[in-house]
DNA sequence: CTCTGGATTAGCT
DNA sequence: GCTAATCCAGAGC
């Protein structure tokens, strides 16, 4: 089967089934020089005026413009003043919704990811080591030897890719950042509530109640947390 | 204008 | 398990 990528139709429909279906189609982003992918192995959907842990809930903002437009579209905003998390825009225009991508598993331009995620094996041997602990003299722990920190997270993949604000509005139908089925069939896909809603509205009533609105690739090592 | 807190992460205990 | 890091969007005045 030739990799086919996604068209504006695949994102154009119900975001609950954008979500799930995105699980095991390969993100790919090609710009600075760079061609970087990812499977996809975790999803989160955010939908409509009415779900209090969107964007969108209170209408919208300069931010959360583009989750109201087209489908196919990428949205990005900075979250906790560092992070970046990426979205991928769903459904007809003027009705806000979106997939945030949670969790991708490595698959080409590793070692630039790695560059990127300034892992302590890419670090040494550029005069780069990190700094052991003041108070034990060790070095940092050893999570970031493992690939599996790479893309096990919505903004370590956005870091690993080389995705940022730039990107916000990108056209997901373009060569730059994209979504393509490479004919590989999915495990068992389990749902479960969003991460890191910390506040509902308390006006939201019984809208307000968490979704099982998480998608993620049962026992796959990527999935986070 | 000021103030609050977040769709997170890394590193320590 | 705990929390600092770090800054801007959104809200309120």
């Amino acid at each position: 089967m030739v990799d086919r990528k996604l068209d504006r139709k695949f994102y154009n429909r119900s975001t609950l089934k954008v979500a799930r279906e995105l699980l095991g189609k390969y993100l790919v982003v090609q710009k600075d020089g760079y061609n970087l992918s990812g499977k996809i192995v975790e999803t989160e959907a955010y939908i409509g005026f009415r779900d209090p842990a969107s964007h969108a809930y209170r209408g919208m903002t300069p931010r959360n413009e583009v989750m109201f437009g087209d489908p196919g579209y990428a949205y990005i905003y900075i979250t906790y003043g560092m992070h970046h998390c990426l979205n991928l825009v769903t459904e007809r225009n003027g009705y806000p919704a979106a997939v945030l991508i949670r969790a991708l598993e490595p698959a080409d331009g590793i070692e630039i990811m790695k560059r990127r995620r300034k892992t302590k094996d890419c670090l040494m041997g550029r005069g780069l080591n990190p700094r052991p602990s003041l108070r034990t003299g060790v070095q940092p722990l050893s999570e970031h030897r493992n690939l599996k920190s790479l893309t096990s997270g919505p903004a370590k993949l956005c870091q690993a890719l080389n995705v940022d604000r730039k990107l916000n509005g990108a056209d997901l139908c373009s060569n730059i950042i994209y979504v393509e089925d490479r004919g590989e069939v999915v495990g068992r896909i389990a749902s479960s509530s969003r991460i890191g809603i910390l506040k509902i509205p308390p006006k939201a009533g019984k809208e307000g109640k968490q979704k099982k609105w998480r998608f993620y690739v049962k026992n796959n090592e990527f999935v986070s947390g």
